[in-house]
DNA sequence: ACTCGGTTTAAACAAGTGTTTAATGCGCTT
DNA sequence: AAGCGCATTAAACACTTGTTTAAACCGAGT
């Protein structure tokens, strides 16, 4: 365990030209991507970068540390890709929160060239390490709050903190689908309406009027969390699964 | 390559007891599970049923396909563990989209316990193998047909065939965000608000009026697909990210 | 020309990988 | 008891893994 590992930083994030720390970087993403921290060897990465195996543990120290710029710099690259929009002061908050899905479509889905960064993303969210406790904090928290702030506004009364959380997962799950099982999907939908049909303004469009109409729904007739207190109508459960 | 690789089997799914076939499978999918298929390892399972390493390649071939076997079994246990429900003749379909939500919840979400067919099932979903073709075919499209035709009964109009499938993603979107996203929501849910509010009934609850609602809303004002033409209200993308 | 720092390299390393082998054990029937 | 077939075992195999080592390289600075 030496601590030699630390040559070539200017200071900062770099990520200036084809040195060989950078061209080890991004060459980890897609391989880290595709197949996890364990299933990834140094050998595969080195060799898509044209370097020494060596250089992994002379810029990085180890894999692990390895992988763990390699997600940061994933993040980064994804929020610079796909930023923030700007609002005018006068935007309704519907017409926000379409916005607001669409840029998580953008940032989460991105189904075409399926970027190496968001598979990424996903394992940690999957799976999560040390690393995605850092990311949870500085990244998936702030942007979520900015999203529940809408629906505030889209609401009349204040809801309860964690109705306001459940509406917040649900959009989010929605979204969240389109990633996470998008090859199944493409097992269930024909190639040719998956196409036309499932690009990611039409689903912005249809999660937006979905995720609009329920909250509106909610809003106007209820604040009673389980008040009907209704009772199964299923008779009793059989075994007649698909088995 | 050797083709000695199929002893002891009485013909079908046994199932039987304690037998070293058995042990072993059990064995394999926590292991499987946490670590995925490369990363776990066949002397770790070996270690934890208790039996030589040899006993895998003899059983199963190699590893490969006993985690094949391992799939196919997590399934048939979850679907037994979890069956259909059996609904009354007048049972409305709001009541039937409520119990099947409750049921997709029970059998993929099981928030308490984290079983392991569940984990191994997400894992082929997320990073699909041939293994998952199956699954998809056998399992997932029907039970998907089944819960679309719940919600053709909620609807006046017959929908399209794409905002059918849109709004079955919709739903299922929301229940899978509890699995997928499970410890990354731990990490945002102050723990004890995470138990209180965010159990199973009460999730199936909030899901179930959630889409509920918004295909009543859908249902009554359009079948437009893109009428407003709405251009976005953004003004223009900063780079105002969290940076 | 020489040295010196950072860089790159091929080779070696030790540990771990899935799989195979050959021997042994064990419960049968004959 | 002998022979047979399935089951189990320890050992070895061939290979890959992440990491380390020591030598070579290379562009300044003196």
């Amino acid at each position: 365990m030496n601590l030699n590992h630390r040559r070539n930083e200017s200071g900062g994030m770099s990520m200036s030209n084809d040195s060989t720390k950078e061209r080890i970087l991004l060459a980890a993403g897609p391989v880290f991507a595709n197949k996890g921290f364990k299933a990834a060897t140094v050998r595969e990465i080195c060799e898509a970068a044209q370097v020494n195996v060596a250089s992994i543990n002379y810029y990085f120290g180890d894999k692990q540390a390895l992988y763990h710029e390699t997600v940061i710099a994933a993040r980064q690259m994804r929020v610079k890709e796909v930023p923030y929009p700007v609002w005018a002061p006068d935007a309704s908050p519907e017409d926000k929160l379409r916005d607001f899905v669409l840029l998580l479509l953008n940032r989460l889905v991105a189904m075409k060239s399926e970027p190496w960064q968001v598979r990424l993303l996903m394992r940690e969210v999957l799976n999560p390490t040390e690393t995605s406790r850092h990311l949870v904090q500085e990244y998936f928290r702030p942007f979520f709050e900015v999203m529940l702030s809408i629906v505030d506004d889209m609401v009349e009364e204040s809801l309860s903190e964690s109705k306001r959380w459940k509406i917040g997962f649900s959009i989010v799950g929605q979204c969240l689908y389109y990633r996470f099982a998008a090859d199944v999907t493409s097992m269930i939908v024909p190639d040719q309406k998956f196409e036309d049909e499932f690009n990611i303004p039409a689903l912005a469009e249809h999660i937006s009027s979905f995720s609009i109409a329920a909250i509106k729904a909610i809003d106007g007739c209820d604040r009673n969390e389980s008040p009907k207190s209704r009772k199964s109508t299923a008779l009793e459960s059989g075994t007649t699964g698909t088995e």
